[in-house]
DNA sequence: GCTGGCGTTGACGTGCGCGTCAAGGTCTAC
DNA sequence: GTAGACCTTGACGCGCACGTCAACGCCAGC
């Protein structure tokens, strides 16, 4: 299997592949052209390193999963450094999600602060001069551009 | 004042004021000598600046807020644009938290379930030969390791 | 033999928020 | 007058995972 195919069947594309085996990540055999060869054996290794990307994992850390697959288990997580990545990766992923609750928190707060300042003021611009037509128009106005 | 004691006073460095200036968001006037001089108006439009930063976000999500605070509002929050970054930001929040709280769950699962292999494994392994002094020594090295 | 589609290496570009020089100007204190 | 602390602009670097382009080689079909 040359370079483009394996690109088509694992859903990434031919430059990913060469950047992976720049990296000592996914080497590859060379046919007598030149060309790049791979086997079944390879598009697992990649279909590995993909799903742990969409899990937010770096290069870097992929490669004990890609390393035990290598080796020859069953699993790219059948090793113990793999399990290890699971672990750091766990906790920083609690740490990530606590940290973006407190800030959505600390960010609401601010929000609602402002929005509740801002109806004051309108309260009070709308109670200061005396109520006309067009004033309450454009009040029932806001009040749809609200929705 | 000049840049060096305004990036001081803010906690950051006169790096990132030149950048700031760069990009438009913290403007400076100028001394005779060319040195840009900043008043206490520009410490405050800088700490918004920063406070926002810390909140994650983007510089140009921090332009609405500086330019409210440039037009006179009592807060860089006092305007209808800075609102609208505060929902775009929850909202963004949310997404991001839903989305990394998927990924936790999906990570944890692989990570339950590669250990319980590993573990049948290792059960096996200690069944399918004759008990021996060594054998049992080595479960026990590898149970303190687990700690 | 020529076109078109594959492959090769190498090098630079991207986004973002600066860090880090380099080469010089300005001001204060001694 | 000179050392040292500050300032100026300009340019390149970084991390990360590639995208994109250039210039070329290999091979199948017509």
């Amino acid at each position: 299997m040359r370079i483009g195919e394996l690109a088509k069947r694992a859903g990434t594309t031919t430059r990913a592949l060469r950047y992976y085996e720049q990296l000592g990540l996914l080497p590859a055999r060379r046919a007598g052209n030149g060309y790049r060869a791979y086997g079944e054996a390879d598009l697992r290794l990649l279909r590995q390193i993909r799903t742990l990307q969409d899990f937010g994992f770096g290069l870097e850390e992929t490669r004990p999963f890609v390393e035990c697959l290598q080796a020859g288990h069953p699993h790219g997580d059948s090793c113990p450094a793999s399990l290890e990545v699971y672990r750091k990766k766990l906790s920083e992923l609690d740490e990530c999600i606590a940290r973006l609750q407190e800030v959505r928190t600390r960010v609401s707060e601010q929000y609602a602060r402002a929005e509740r300042e801002r109806d004051a003021l309108a309260a009070g611009a709308a109670a200061e001069p005396p109520q006309c037509e067009w004033a309450a128009a454009a009040v029932h106005d806001r009040d749809e551009w609200e929705r």
